[in-house]
DNA sequence: AAGACAGACAACCGCGACCGG
DNA sequence: ACCGGTCGCGGTTGTCTGTCT
């Protein structure tokens, strides 16, 4: 229907942020901070709702966000994660430092599009029996779909830190890219990010991205202190929670074959998208800046 | 070369929770 | 206790680009 309540007032611009858009709130928030949404727009002279401003923010200008492809661990992560506490997308990117749940979300979104466009046709030699995610808004009314109509239970928290603790010895997201992938996985520096906003002396290479200043807070994560910890060699294992493991698609599908060479087929694609927007909004966040 | 299709991603919308008056 | 404002989250849509036919 209408705008939201905040901007019912005021006459907002929508649509695509531009470059100056960008760059005003970026201004803004790095002087201010972001106390109160619904001052931010006028204070930084943005003809944008608060809701707006922030969400542009936290998905797109916030200095810790890891851009590019999700790397083959995160994917894990996150089908494990969603297994668990189901659509909650905000919570399952506090465990994936530098990921927004807006990311995080249409990842899934399209994952499960692509499975379902192929449903159990490359899996018919392995013991994955189903290729429907573990509980989708597609298939939120059947199959496992229930795990979205329980509330984040404090069992469900519970299940969660222990695979989460579990994880800590997880083999640590290869950021160079795990397997075969053959695109860095995540450009710590995304070309469209405003560069004034990075200290760009440190280095950029990927793992060492997480110690970065930008990222310094993300090492108290949970997630990353395997990623410091057990980065070296660890096998490709993961340990799942009953719940997890009990999944219909199994983790089996995500090792090399699952996500094998179909998803890593959509590498280069992604990576060519990134490059996309680096065009499309490179010149306009992180051209300019 | 052109159109159709699919994937990826940014942004909007609506709702519920929270908080202060 | 009630009410209004704000924030955060999840669902959905729109747009752009690359690939395929």
């Amino acid at each position: 229907m209408g705008h939201h309540s905040c901007c019912n007032q005021q006459k907002v611009k929508r649509g695509l942020w531009s470059p100056e858009e960008d760059e005003k709130l970026i201004r803004y928030i790095t002087t201010h901070g972001y106390g109160c949404w619904s001052e931010v727009p006028e204070k930084a002279g943005l003809q944008r709702c608060g809701k707006s401003c922030r969400l542009r923010w936290i998905n797109y200008l916030r200095t810790d966000i890891r851009r590019g492809r999700f790397t083959a661990e995160e994917e894990k992560l996150i089908i494990s994660l969603h297994a668990i506490v189901g659509n909650r997308w905000a919570h399952i990117a506090s465990h994936l430092p530098g990921r927004t749940d807006n990311e995080i979300k249409n990842y899934w979104n399209s994952w499960i599009k692509k499975k379902i466009r192929k449903p159990a046709m490359s899996t018919t030699s392995s013991s994955v029996t189903t290729v429907s995610p573990p509980c989708s808004t597609a298939a939120s009314d059947a199959g496992l779909g229930h795990h979205l109509q329980t509330p984040f239970s404090a069992a469900a928290e519970h299940q969660l830190d222990a695979f989460l603790s579990q994880s800590l010895a997880l083999p640590p997201p290869k950021l160079g890219g795990s397997g075969g992938q053959e695109s860095p996985p995540a450009a710590p520096l995304p070309p469209h990010c405003p560069l004034f906003m990075f200290d760009t002396s440190v280095s950029v290479s990927p793992p060492s991205s997480l110690t970065s200043p930008a990222a310094a807070h993300q090492l108290q994560h949970p997630f990353l202190t395997f990623t410091a910890a057990a980065m070296d060699d660890a096998p490709i294992s993961y340990h799942l929670p009953p719940l997890v493991d009990g999944m219909g698609m199994g983790m089996a599908a995500m090792d090399c074959g699952g996500l094998g060479e179909e998803e890593r087929g959509h590498d280069h694609r992604e990576a060519g998208n990134n490059g996309q927007k680096a065009g499309r909004h490179g010149e306009t966040a992180g051209g300019g800046l």
